[in-house]
DNA sequence: AAGAGAAATTTTCAAATGCAACAATTGCCT
DNA sequence: AGGCAATTGTTGCATTTGAAAATTTCTCTT
């Protein structure tokens, strides 16, 4: 019998709104969101990104993350320049200030998961999250089958 | 050295987008969004809901819950209702139409997990559920110490 | 080298969201 | 019983979001 509450999805959204409810309370008294600290924790992992390349490893969708980068780079904690070799694309990088923080910010973020998988030996830790990252990779095989079902769906509407 | 896209949170959150946009696009043909599903698998598995258990069990904030449910009932996929014994409190429950619809998109539901779990043992899957379920109870200890924080915070902020 | 088309990002606009104020009902205390 | 506080849900409002259109720059073809 299929349960909701005992489901793969349900289990991981719920972890994952809680952890990010949690984490945005305390991050609030930096004056930053959520969001703009995964920009910032993206570029200090790997600097110097495209605006494309910082949606994809954040998941955050393209134009929300324009704008969030236009308003971070107001405040002073990204720079965004065109590039000279090509002028569509941007590069994104951590100012001064936005290094100095989420410096600051990263020891917190240790400690939230820290203290989330205090209770589980580290092998299980580190296997789920090989198991998550693979997961992520397995997905990718459903997009085909999402476009057919749909394209189904519809070959039977305009029949119906 | 710490790394954002080897962090927990980061992991999670990304199979959690992930699986969510693509089951959001599977059943975007029969005209439902993703929390309605939420709501209609909850109240499939736990008939009779008021608001506020609607919106613990979904992680849906209560307000945004309150207008989806008022949509769902609009389209006759749940009923919803004053108790009689008790005037402040709503009962929510599965309409026909809602409990028809849900139990087509269950097995979906239920493919899309499979197809994102298939390659690990089960076990390995029925321990990862038990640990994110148990990382969420975890959780909980985490807001004391981000209200003393924030507090430590501001009486640093009104000294300085 | 001009023009069509593709790629990358930004902007626009309508819909969704969350917080705070509000409304309605109940429970509690004296 | 009467009134005050707590509970529960809804609504108003400002912000955030995502999809689609627009913009800018580049690439390829002829």
């Amino acid at each position: 019998m299929y349960r909701l509450t005992n489901s793969f999805p349900y289990l991981l959204n719920r972890v994952g709104v809680q952890m990010g409810e949690l984490f945005s309370r305390r991050i609030a008294g930096y004056g930053v969101t959520l969001p703009m600290y995964r920009v910032m924790a993206a570029l200090w992992e790997t600097a110097d990104q495209r605006l494309g390349d910082l949606a994809a490893m954040t998941t955050i969708e393209i134009s929300t993350l324009s704008r969030l980068v236009g308003e971070m780079k107001r405040r002073g904690l990204v720079t965004r320049a065109r590039l000279k070799d090509n002028g569509r694309t941007v590069a994104i990088n951590l100012a001064p200030k936005g290094r100095t923080l989420v410096e600051e910010l990263i020891p917190i973020a240790i400690h939230f998961e820290e203290v989330a998988v205090r209770d589980f030996p580290s092998k299980n830790i580190s296997d789920l999250k090989t198991i998550l990252a693979e997961i992520y990779e397995s997905l990718k095989s459903l997009e085909p089958e999402i476009e057919e079902a749909n394209k189904a769906r519809k070959v039977a509407k305009s029949k119906g």
